[in-house]
DNA sequence: GACCTGCTGCGGAGTG
């Protein structure tokens, strides 16, 4: 049926792949993309063939011989552009259409030919797309004029991110240079949470429908508990020897979390092979390992087939990079977030009728609890909400710069104009975007000429910098290098030293000397090492995953999945809880009083928490505190008693916050590190930023306002304001 | 107790 629609040419492309029959993503995305000009969101599965499902009606529909760039496929790796390259060419042999990757490592002359003639497919990063609105804006309207359809490959990566953000301005700006002011978006994606916010992403949430197929794979599942040995040291040796004896013979994917511990699996499993006589096949993965040796190591799983291998990665094996068929992965420790380990098992099993596996490893019980309450809510399809910035102040400085840029320079009021014009921007009214234009022209950026404004003496260098096109920060790095090679880059810590030892690239290292001035570090091959160790801020766990915790340890449930230790872990976790009798964990929160000190356990977010430890900071009269993510706790030397009074003294502050925010922000402009362009803003943007996207006041109050404290001694529940009007 | 992502234009040397 489906079939019978596309043109001639792609019929016989399908033809000619031999396949048995379209997939039903296929099938769907044929019958609406040719009946209509609406946006599409395609959800289903890895491997189940979504970007033929967008090229096949696509490059039916789209007349190439009208000039200009008809379609423009938007990833967010150049990996992936590579990857895809290849297939939608093929495709396009069929009706000789021209495909052109455009991003920072492709060839110049082929960008150059195409300037010269548009036409066909353009394959483009959003940073690539940034660049050229800013260097040649001439470009963007020669080669986009025409363009009817953009493809938007794994979509939820961009999804409630700063990066998001700035893609759909690009959109919005693209649209603007289209003569027909409008093209229709399709965007892809294996795992999406909300679907609400992956069609306002498109810019036009009214006219785009969601294409799903939910078919997924089971997995085989199990817990195993190795406590570790010492605090903050490494992987227990049984848990090593264990993790050995599950994988030896497998194809296998470790995702430990980081990227030191990453190193360290890698290194041990290779020694213990070593020992016993099993395969050499050890890889780490990750984003400090030379680009050419992850090539490498992509290359190898892809196109081995049969001989086992283990990869311990990060995030880097996470997205999109077809590397063949895995058959277990193993997570060690709790997964940050349930979008991650979707993502993760979904690595696996990509081929039909293959049993794949899933093994989930613990050191810590409240790493064990926290991993099996993910994988619940996993099991549940819970997928973390999205919290897309309404207020992106430092997103539309950077926006205006490029904007002006583009434009030569363009009077003030019209500048104010297309920024709220800007689907990004919409939610940021014109008076702000004036006060940080003010900002902008205070500081030298912007400069004022008659009636327009300019990019200003101190702007040119932040708009010519290499730097300007992303909207994320980069910490600086060092080469690894060996003989000639190089291995990969680290950040410059204390413990790169000369003579040190460390391990990349799941090998051992000595550093033989460090060249500053160069950034590079000569190393030679040794037998023992530590981890590296990096540099990063803490994780952001949600909400609903700690509240499942929570349940877990005050509902008898059983867990067949769990080994024995883990069942004996999780047993005596809830011991520690069984003084609590707790009926309602939605609003329930246990107090533990010990010792005359109270730990009061929030079962909250990470945003809830960090906005607690900020409160806490702002009290007149400093309370004695310390805080633990781990378990969500704050130990306070105070008296049950003290403690209603205390809440509602923050919950008073989380209203009205503002003051705070601002004396904190001036005495420590470090808090905005996390928004690349936020230092430039007005303080009071500042504050939004920080308000929105850093910390959470309003969950805060709410929180402090509706639960109910179950003291560990006391035989009754008190709210925490019924506590309060006591103590008054 | 984190992880990831991308990048222009120019000059000059080397190559065909």
């Amino acid at each position: 049926m489906s079939f019978d629609l596309l043109a001639e040419p792609i019929r016989r492309y399908v033809r000619d792949q031999r396949w048995e029959s379209l997939r039903p993503i296929q099938a769907a995305a044929i019958q609406h993309i040719l009946a209509t000009d609406d946006n599409y969101i395609l959800a289903s599965r890895t491997a189940s063939g979504k970007t033929e499902a967008a090229f096949l009606p696509i490059l039916s529909k789209v007349d190439f011989r009208q000039p200009g760039v008809r379609v423009l496929y938007i990833s967010p790796l150049i990996a992936l552009i590579n990857d895809q390259f290849h297939r939608i060419e093929q495709l396009c042999k069929y009706l000789e259409v021209r495909v052109t990757k455009w991003h920072g490592e492709a060839s110049r002359a082929e960008k150059k030919k195409l300037v010269q003639q548009p036409e066909g497919i353009v394959l483009i990063t959003p940073e690539s797309l940034e660049a050229m609105f800013v260097n040649a804006p001439y470009s963007v309207s020669a080669l986009f004029a025409q363009l009817q359809y953009v493809v938007i490959d794994e979509i939820h990566s961009f999804l409630g991110t700063d990066r998001g953000i700035h893609l759909k301005s690009l959109l919005s700006r693209l649209e603007a240079v289209t003569v027909a002011r409008s093209f229709a978006v399709v965007g892809l994606s294996a795992t999406i949470g909300d679907y609400a916010e992956a069609k306002r992403f498109t810019g036009h949430e009214d006219r785009t429908k969601v294409l799903l197929d939910r078919a997924s794979k089971e997995m085989l599942t199990s817990f195993r508990y190795f406590p570790a040995t010492e605090a903050g040291g490494d992987l227990p040796l049984s848990l090593l020897k264990d993790l050995y004896k599950q994988t030896s013979n497998s194809k296998v994917l470790i995702f430990p979390n980081s990227r030191g511990l990453a190193e360290v699996i890698a290194v041990k499993l290779r020694q213990i092979a070593d020992r016993v006589g099993g395969h050499d096949k050890y890889f780490s993965h990750h984003s400090s390992v030379d680009k050419e040796v992850r090539e490498y190591v992509e290359h190898f799983a892809k196109h081995n087939q049969r001989q086992p291998f283990c990869i311990a990665c990060t995030s880097t094996l996470e997205l999109g990079i077809d590397i063949g068929s895995v058959e277990k992965v193993v997570q060690v420790d709790a997964a940050h977030s349930i979008a991650s380990l979707i993502q993760r098992v979904g690595r696996s099993g990509r081929r039909d009728g293959e049993q794949s596996q899933l093994l989930l490893y613990a050191t810590k019980p409240w790493s064990l609890l926290q991993s099996l309450a993910c994988w619940l809510l996993y099991r549940e399809g819970f997928v973390e909400p999205l919290r897309t910035a309404t207020q992106p102040y430092d997103l539309l400085l950077h926006q205006a710069l490029s904007t002006v840029k583009q434009l030569s320079g363009c009077p003030e009021a019209e500048l104010v104009a297309r920024l709220h014009a800007n689907a990004a921007f919409s939610t940021i009214a014109p008076a702000q975007t004036a006060g940080i234009l003010a900002e902008l022209l205070r500081i030298g950026w912007l400069e004022r000429i008659g009636q327009e404004v300019i990019i200003g003496v101190e702007g040119e260098y932040v708009v010519s910098s290499r730097d300007f096109y992303s909207v994320f920060k980069t910490e600086p790095a060092f080469k690894v290098q060996h003989a000639g090679k190089t291995i990969g880059e680290i950040p410059l810590t204390p413990q790169v030293k000369e003579n040190e030892n460390l391990l990349l690239a799941a090998r051992i290292w000595k550093i033989k000397y460090i060249d500053e001035k160069a950034k590079k570090i000569e190393v030679m091959p040794a037998h023992d090492g530590k981890k590296p160790i990096f540099l990063g801020g803490g994780g952001v766990v949600d909400a609903r995953i700690r509240t499942k915790m929570l349940e877990l340890l005050s509902h008898p449930s059983q867990h067949p999945e769990l080994d024995e230790a883990s069942q004996e872990a999780l047993r005596e976790l809830r011991q520690e809880f069984a003084g609590f009798t707790l009926s309602d964990t939605a609003h329930q929160r246990p107090v533990l009083v010990k010792e005359g000190k109270l730990v009061l356990f929030t079962f909250t977010g990470t945003r809830i928490n960090r906005s607690l430890v900020f409160l806490l900071n702002c009290l007149d009269a400093p309370v004695t505190y310390a805080y633990q993510e781990e378990d969500s706790s704050f130990t306070l030397a105070l008296t049950p008693a003290q403690l209603p009074g205390l809440v509602e003294q923050l919950r008073l502050f989380a209203i009205d916050v503002y003051g705070y925010l601002e004396v904190a922000v001036r005495e420590n402009p470090g808090l905005l590190d996390f928004a690349k362009w936020g230092a430039s803003l007005p303080v009071t943007c500042q504050c939004g930023v920080l308000k929105e996207r850093y910390f959470d006041f309003e969950g805060t109050a709410d929180f402090l306002q509706n639960t109910l404290l179950v003291f560990s001694q006391l035989p009754q529940a008190a709210s925490f304001t019924d506590g309060f009007q006591e103590g008054v």
